[in-house]
DNA sequence: ATTTATTTTCTCGACTGTCGAGAAAAAAGC
DNA sequence: GCTTTTTTCTCGACAGTCGAGAAAATAAAT
C-alpha cells in the first residue's frame, strides 16, 4: 500500500537532504549545497532561510578564503540547537555520554555495574539517576535532550525501545520509553550495539562515495552480535540486528547461556571457545565471564600448536564460518566486517571460518566474500550512536517543519 | 544518501496511487478513488483526465445504481492498454501465457521440456520461438507487449533477469534480457517461483487489510523454494527469495544435486527423503527425478508405522524446521505459509518440523511461527506473475508521464 | 410536466513548492 | 575609482494539491 504525496512531503524530504548534506560535511556554502544536493540554488535559499529561522542552521561568521568575487558564507548545523545523550550498556560498565547538535562530547562518566545489584527495576533507577546527573553536570534542561541513544548487546523490538533478550538481563524485558516516561521529550532509542557498528561503518563507506550496497559487521567477544546494513530501494539507509549470536549452528556445540542448545555463541563465543579448550561436556553452565588473559593463554597455547585449544578455536571459526554462509544465503553477498575483542585472536579462527563458508552453494557460487578486521570498537559504537541520533534529531525537524 | 524531490514525483507518486487503487479494485468511481487513495477530489479529477488522455484507464459505460443524485461514472483500466507475457518454467514443462493489461487470461499453451535437449542455448531458442509463437497466435504486435514475466525454481539475480543457479540449468548462467534482445519493448523480469507465491499471498492479505507486515513462503517439492515479502518503511511491498534451499543445514543431511553438501533440500527435498527411506549412503549423486507415486509409497509406509520411511520424513521435518529457526533468527517473525507438492506429506514432516523450531532462542521468546499450509501453487505463481508484471508497468506507465 | 432534493463530478482560485535567469552584493585586481 | 569575478538573493514562471462552490445528472415530490 502506497501512500499519497504532497508538496509538504517534498519540502520535508529537501530539507532533510540539506540538513544531512550540512551535517556530513560540518559546513557548507550556499553553492556548495546546491551542488551536493542537486537542488536549485533558489531552493537552497528557502530553505536554508526557513532551517535559520527555526534555530538549527546558522551562517559562521569565518569566511576564509582566497578567490576573488563575493565570499562565500558556510551555513553550519547550530550546536546548542539541542543535545543528545548516549548511553552504552555493556557487561561491567555503563558509559553515559552527553553531546550537541554538531556531535561534540561536552560530557562522559561511566559507572560500574555492579554485579550484585541485578534485575531490571534496580536498573532503571539507577539509569534515571544518572542521566539526571549527566544534565545537572552540565546545568542543561531536560527539554533540551532531543534524543536519548541507548545500546546493549542482544535483542531489541523492532518497533521501540524495547530490550527483550540481553546477556545482563536475560528474558527480563526492558522497556526504556516507559522507564523514562513522559518527562522526556527527548526521542528514546535502543539500539543493539554491532548495529551501531554496522552503521557507523556504512556511514563511512557512504561518505568514500564508492556505490555503497551494504556490509555486515560481526562482533566477536562473549558473545557473537551482528549489524546488517544495507541501502534500500529508496537509497536510505536500513540497518538490522539479526539474533546472529544465537542463530542455530549444530546442537554438538553445546549448551549456550541462553538455555538454548547449538548456538552460534556456544561455539564462538569466549565461554564455547573456553569449554572446547578444556574439555569441559558441552552441557555444562557457561561460564559467566571469561578473563581475556584467560583466553590469551589458550590462544598461546593453540598457537604453540597444543591439540585441545587449536581444537577449540577451529570449531569457533567454522561455527562463524558456517553462520556467516546461512546469512549470506539469505541476505545478498555482503563484505563482512569483524570487530570486538575477540578479533585478536582472528588468525586462529580465520582458517576455520573459510572452512565453514566454503561449504555452501551460495560461497561456491560468488566466492568466499571480503573479511576485514576493524579495531576500537567502542569507538565505533560512539559513532554509531551519534549518527544515528543525530539523523533520527534531523528528521524530526525536517519533520516537524513550521508545524 | 538521499535523493531530492521535486512536484513531479508528487505527481508520480500520486498517479501510481490512483493506479495501483483502480488496479485492486478493478473499476472505481471519481469519489471512490477519493475514499481510496485519500487525495482530494480536484486531484483525482487532474490525474484521471490524464490517465484517460493517455490511453491507461477508461470510463466504462455501465453505471448500475439504484440511489438518487447524479450517477457514478467508473474508471477501469483499459484492457487494451498493453498486453503481458507470462513464462512459467518447471522441470518438466514450460508453460506460455498471454494476458491483458487488466489481467484476464487470452491464451496459454504449454511445452514439454524435452530432457534430451538441454544447455541454455538450445532452450534460449525454444524460448524465443514459443514467445513468438505466443504473438501470431493472437495476432498481436510485439511492440503491445508491455512485460515478459519469467519464473523458475534456482537463485536469480538480484538486478535483473539473469538466472544464475537453478535445478533446470545448473550452473550455466541465463540472461534474458540479451536472449530476447532490442526487438522486444517489453520490460524482461525473471523472478523465482517461490518468491511469486509470497508475492501472490502478500497481495492477498494486503487486500483483506489486516496490518500486514510479512510473510514467508515455503515450497516443497523435489527442491525447497522461499520466498519472502515484507513491507518496507515507505508501505512498500519487498520480496525477495534467498537461497533457503542450499542454505546450510547439517553435513549429515549429505550430497545435495546443488554439488555442496548439508544443504536444507538434500534432507527435505524429494530426493533427500527417498535417499534417507531407503538407507541410501547421504554421499549418493541424487536422483535427477522422483516420482510422485515412489513419494507416495514411501508416505504410506511411514503412516503404516515402518522406521526408515518414518525417519526420514522426521529427519527432513527436522532440516526444515532449523532452516526457518534460522529464517526467523535472521528477520523478524513471520507467518509461514508452505506449499507445493510435498505438502501432502506435511502430516509427516509437522513434527519434525516443530522440533527442529523448538531448538532456538528466537522460537522460545516468540512462540512457534504460524504455519499454514495452503494448495494451488502454480495458481498462486501465476497470480504472482500477474500482480507483479502489472505493477511494473503501472510504475513503467506514471514514470514515463507526459514525457 | 415541473420543481425540488440529492449525489457526483468538475472548475476556479488560493497556497506551496521548485526552477532558471538575471539582479544585487561583495571582494580582488587594475 | 572602475572593472572583473564569484556568490547570493530575488522575481516571475510553472507544476502540483486542496477546499469550496458551481455545474451536471438523476430520483422523488408536487
Amino acid at each position: 500500500m502506497l501512500t499519497k504525496s504532497s508538496t509538504e512531503v517534498v519540502r520535508q524530504q529537501n530539507s532533510a537532504l540539506v540538513l544531512s548534506a550540512l551535517r556530513r560535511k560540518g559546513s557548507l556554502s550556499h553553492t556548495e549545497i546546491a551542488e551536493q544536493t542537486g537542488l536549485a540554488s533558489a531552493t537552497i535559499s528557502v530553505i536554508t532561510a526557513e532551517l535559520e529561522r527555526s534555530g538549527t542552521i546558522a551562517k559562521t561568521e569565518q569566511h576564509v578564503q582566497g578567490g576573488r568575487g563575493r565570499p562565500r558564507v558556510l551555513f553550519a548545523p547550530r550546536r546548542d540547537c539541542g543535545y543528545v545523550i548516549v548511553v552504552r550498556i555493556s557487561s561491567d560498565i555503563v558509559q553515559y555520554s552527553l553531546a550537541d547538535y554538531g556531535g561534540v562530547l561536552l560530557d562522559r562518566f561511566e559507572e560500574a555495574r555492579s554485579q550484585n545489584v541485578s534485575g531490571t527495576a534496580a536498573f532503571g533507577q539507577v539509569f534515571v539517576a544518572a542521566l539526571e546527573r549527566l544534565l545537572q553536570r552540565s546545568r542543561l534542561d531536560k527539554q533540551r535532550v532531543l534524543a536519548v541513544s541507548i545500546s546493549s548487546k542482544g535483542l531489541v523490538a523492532g518497533d521501540g525501545a524495547r530490550l527483550l533478550w540481553s546477556p545482563v538481563f536475560g528474558r527480563e524485558e526492558l522497556d526504556f520509553a516507559t522507564l523514562l516516561g513522559e518527562d522526556w521529550r527527548a526521542r528514546i532509542m535502543l539500539s543493539n550495539e554491532t548495529l551501531l557498528v554496522a552503521q557507523a561503518l556504512a556511514a563511512k563507506a557512504e561518505e568514500k562515495g564508492d556505490t555503497f550496497k551494504g556490509l555486515a559487521a560481526i562482533s566477536l567477544g562473549h558473545s557473537i552480535g551482528l549489524g546488517l546494513a544495507r541501502t534500500g530501494r529508496a537509497g536510505e539507509l536500513d540497518v538490522s540486528a539479526p539474533n546472529f549470536g544465537h542463530m542455530l549452528h549444530a546442537p554438538s556445540a553445546g549448551l549456550c547461556r541462553c538455555g538454548s542448545y547449538g548456538c552460534i555463541e556456544a561455539a564462538a563465543g569466549f565461554y564455547g571457545i573456553l569449554r572446547a579448550a578444556f574439555e569441559v561436556p558441552s552441557d555444562t553452565i557457561p561460564a559467566k565471564f571469561v578473563p581475556l588473559a584467560e583466553m590469551d593463554k589458550i590462544a598461546a597455547g593453540a598457537r604453540q600448536g597444543q591439540r585441545m585449544p587449536g581444537y577449540a578455536f577451529r570449531q569457533a571459526g567454522i561455527a562463524l564460518g558456517n553462520g556467516i554462509s546461512r546469512l549470506l544465503s539469505l541476505y545478498e553477498a555482503v563484505p563482512i566486517y569483524v570487530t570486538g575483542q575477540g578479533t585478536r585472536y582472528f588468525d586462529l579462527l580465520h582458517k576455520g571460518v573459510e572452512e565453514g563458508l566454503a561449504q555452501s552453494l551460495q560461497v561456491r557460487l560468488e566466492g568466499l566474500p571480503e573479511i576485514t578486521v576493524v579495531g576500537d570498537e567502542q569507538g565505533l559504537v560512539f559513532d554509531g550512536h551519534l549518527d544515528r541520533a543525530l539523523s533520527a534529531v534531523d528528521s524530526d525537524i525536517t519533520a516537524a517543519g513550521h508545524a
